[in-house]
DNA sequence: AAACGATGTGATATTTTCTTACATGATTTA
DNA sequence: TAAATCATGTAAGAAAATATCACATCGTTT
């Protein structure tokens, strides 16, 4: 699946053919940019590339605005999303290694005998 | 598989964007299209609007290209694999109707006494 | 040697996109 | 209710991308 990510977030697509695929004008776009509601790439020569999850959202965000949440609505939205997306990827980044079982199940038994320091699990040691 | 066909045959890409997604040329890219082997859409400013599709055709070309075939060669290549398309468009264009097929059982009855004059099946009725 | 094939390059025109600034009508807010 | 804010339209001027056309080039065919 990592290819297909890959080419929707690729930055393909000018200003123009944005818009005809969103009818979105092209003051629309550029202000919800300025919201930073999306991020298009630039290209050398400073034009906007956009790619297709970007037009996903803007249709997305289309839609927000015709059910009549404003913008900070919307920001609050994709912001929430970003935060459970960065949670779920920190849950994520480091399973734990062998090394890190054999250390838990010591503190385990250290703790067995009664709960003298209780400094705690630190297995995500550096 | 409708939409995904849609999706890319959607002429969205400005030749800038095919030039880095093929590395080719602008001058290779409208040569080709000059021997007709792509057909680029043209936006309402007359620029060469390209879809996916497009841009693995040119992709295609290239490694022809590479392996040594010249135009002529890639013309004739993709000749005749529009013929097998159309060809096989044709076989499933029409297929048989209830009436075809009780024609055909009607025809088989009337050869089951002996080949008299045999003027063989006749489905395709204008 | 001449012709052809595939591509590079330059000139000039047109189109697209950029930024910036001001205008506007609909809501919110004070 | 007057003033501010929001979301968008519009205009100006500059820069970038693309169009066509013509001529150049270099290797391969004839």
């Amino acid at each position: 699946m990592k290819e297909k990510e890959l080419r929707r977030s690729l930055a393909v697509l000018p200003i123009g053919t944005v818009m005809k695929l969103t009818n979105l004008s092209a003051r629309q776009i550029r202000y919800y940019e300025e919201q930073g509601l999306i991020i298009p790439d630039r290209n050398a020569g400073n034009r906007r590339m956009f790619s297709l999850n970007d037009v996903d959202r803007l249709l997305e965000i289309k839609d927000y605005l015709t059910e009549g949440i404003n913008m900070a609505g919307i920001k609050e939205i994709y912001e929430q999303q970003k935060q459970r997306a960065e949670q779920k990827e920190a849950d994520l980044a480091r399973p734990l290694t062998d090394n890190d079982v054999r250390r838990i199940l010591h503190d385990e038994f250290l703790n067995l005998g009664g709960l003298e320091s209780k400094p705690g699990p630190h297995y995500p040691t550096h």
